[in-house]
Parts: C-alpha cells; sequence; structure tokens
DNA sequence: GCGAAGGTAAAATGATCGTTTTACGCTGCA
DNA sequence: TGCAGCGTAAAACGATCATTTTACCTTCGC
C-alpha cells in the first residue's frame, strides 16, 4: 500500500476514535509505520493531514453512493457506519475541534456539505422527476441526523432516517 | 454572580467556541476571573468542569421546554441557537473529543439524549393522543439533524426540521 | 558508480498542557 | 481575638505537544 495512503487511512481511524487534538503525532507516526520526517514531507502539518484525511472521506463516500436515489443515500451511510464506528461526522467534529479557525478544515468541510446538498438535489430529481428545495432540506436534515443519532443509538437510526425520507417524498410525489 | 455559575457559563461558551481540548485551563480562569486554585476546589478537573457544563446545559434546555409540543420544541432549539452559536451538539462533542473514555462525560452524554427521548415522547402523547414509538424516533433524529445543520446552515434548519416533524405527526394522527 | 530522491531513527526544540504548591489576604463568626 | 473558610497571585511540576534537525541508509536512473 501506498504511503500516503496508509497515513490518510490510519489518521482516519485513529481521529475518530480518539478525537483530533487527543490523536498526537507519535501516534500517528507509529500508526502509520512511518517516520515523522516523512509525515511532514507528505502533509506539511497536522492540520494539512486532518484537511487530506477529510478530503479523501468526502471522496470515498461519494464512491459508495452508485445511484441517485434514497435507497442508495441512506445505504451508504449504513455500510459507512458499519464498518467504521463513526461518532458523528467527522468534518462537523474537526471544524468544531478546530473553532473554525484553520481554513483548510473549515474548507473540507464546507465543501463537503455541498457536495452532498448538490448529490441529494440529484436524488429528489431522480425520485419526484422534478426539483424540490424543501424536500432536500429535510432529506439532508434527515441524514445529517441519522449520523449523529447513529453516534449513541447505532445503525438503525439509519433505518428511521430512510423511512422518514421515503415517506415525505411519496407525499411530495403523490400531490 | 455566583462563583460556579460565572465559571460554568464562561467555560460552556469558551468550549463551544474554541472546542473542548483547545481551550486551556488559563483560558478558562482568566475568563471566569477566579484562580485555577478556586477552579479545581469546584469542579475537581477539567473533565469535572466539562460534566458539569454539560449537566447544567442540559438543565437549562429543558427549563426552555415549556409546554409539551411538536412547536415547544423546536422553538427552543430555536432561541437556543440564536443566542448562541452553537457548533452542533455539545454533548456529542465533548463525548467526541474525550474518545468516549471519560465516564462523567459519557455518561452525562447519554443522560440528556435519554433525557430528550423522553421529553419527544411524551410530546408524541400529547400531539397525537398515543404513544407512537417510530414518530419518537424520527422527531429525535429530526432534532438531532436540527442541531447540526444548523451549525454550517444557520438557524433556518430548525424550520426545516420542524415542519418536516409537523408533517409526520399529521400523517400519523390521520391514520 | 554516482548523485538525487525518499526513506528511517532519534534527539532536540520551545511551547503549552493540566495540576499542585506555596504564600498570602479578606471576611465573618465564636 | 483568633481561627476557619474561601478567595487570590504566581511559581513550579512533569508530561506532552507539534515541529525541526541531525545523521544515516537504501534504491534507482543515468
Amino acid at each position: 500500500m501506498d504511503i500516503r495512503t496508509r497515513l490518510l487511512a490510519t489518521a482516519e481511524q485513529l481521529f475518530d476514535r480518539h478525537g483530533f487534538n487527543a490523536t498526537g503525532m507519535d501516534r500517528l507516526t507509529e500508526g502509520a509505520g512511518i517516520s515523522s520526517r516523512t509525515l511532514y514531507k507528505h502533509v506539511g502539518n497536522k492540520n494539512g493531514l486532518i484537511a487530506a484525511v477529510l478530503n479523501e472521506r468526502d471522496r470515498r463516500f461519494h464512491r459508495l453512493v452508485e445511484e441517485d436515489s434514497i435507497d442508495a443515500l441512506f445505504g451508504a451511510l449504513e455500510t459507512w457506519l458499519a464498518q467504521e464506528a463513526v461518532r458523528g461526522c467527522l468534518f462537523l467534529r474537526a471544524w468544531g475541534e478546530t473553532g473554525g479557525d484553520v481554513p483548510e478544515i473549515a474548507e473540507a468541510m464546507e465543501r463537503h456539505k455541498q457536495r452532498l446538498r448538490d448529490r441529494i438535489g440529484n436524488i429528489v430529481v431522480a425520485e419526484i422527476g422534478r426539483h424540490d428545495d424543501e424536500l432536500v432540506e429535510t432529506i439532508q436534515l434527515l441524514f445529517e441526523g441519522a449520523t449523529h443519532t447513529a453516534a449513541y443509538r447505532g445503525v438503525a437510526a439509519v433505518d428511521v432516517a430512510r423511512r422518514a425520507a421515503q415517506r415525505l417524498a411519496n407525499a411530495v410525489r403523490a400531490s
């Protein structure tokens, strides 16, 4: 495995498990099996590492949503949560831990949420045949809710969100 | 104002603004206008302070929800977000930053979510005249979603959640 | 075969962290 | 009058943090 890939993968795991500030560079280099010199050569500094982790995570998530449907969206979240014990949205967590003061991190968060929103926009069009802003907003909200509720109530939260989204979409479709 | 009250209030603000780990004890004592010796006399240590802040916050929130209705619930969240620039649920953030490894903090989070759930249970009974578990789960999910979506999209997210909750409650009521 | 690129190991840097300690001031009550 | 309780100010504590530096090793293309 590529060094950068290995670094980002282990960093993502450690950040999710212990938090960003609480994860020291020693634990990161040891986990990735590289020297600190190499780490800094690759990502500049800790904030650069965090931003890189987030951007990679965003890419991986969208690769997981194969088709534009409500089922696929929440299905992706479900497999997401099944294989990694996520403690809330990692983007918001990074943003919150850094007080929103680190541009690269704030931008990664912003970009991720915008991409998610765009994706849901496509899903709504695919599901009901036209654009509906309120439905987009609601589904994004349900997605966000599922992500965070799952942190303390388990994956079942995703099913609740999916069913609610489906019901609301049906209502709009019928109107 | 009482020392403990002042300490918890400023700590809550600083924690929310900068994160828990990033807020040093110096900034806390300076912000509260007390010596570090007094701080430790009052809350034991930093984790004790965090737990105290969370428990006080929980109490304050429930005091804000005056009646058992969907409107009151999301109305409380709205005024909540208007007067304090919340960056996601402070309970989940504390829990995440400490990796879930600090019992007092994990318990404060757990307790808060349970109390919220119980409250929503009462609201559902008041709204539709009977118990409905799925609706309770969905409204909690919408609440969680609103809390976190508002972090990057503003208070308007609360309106979206309230309308969705109302629509879903109406559907259940009509069935 | 040589030099550049990219890696390791380990120590040093200076700052900052949470926490404890020392020494002292004020206030109210017996 | 004196002492206990509660507060401040400030230094010291040892640990840990992110980052840089020094010295050395391997590999590969020319």
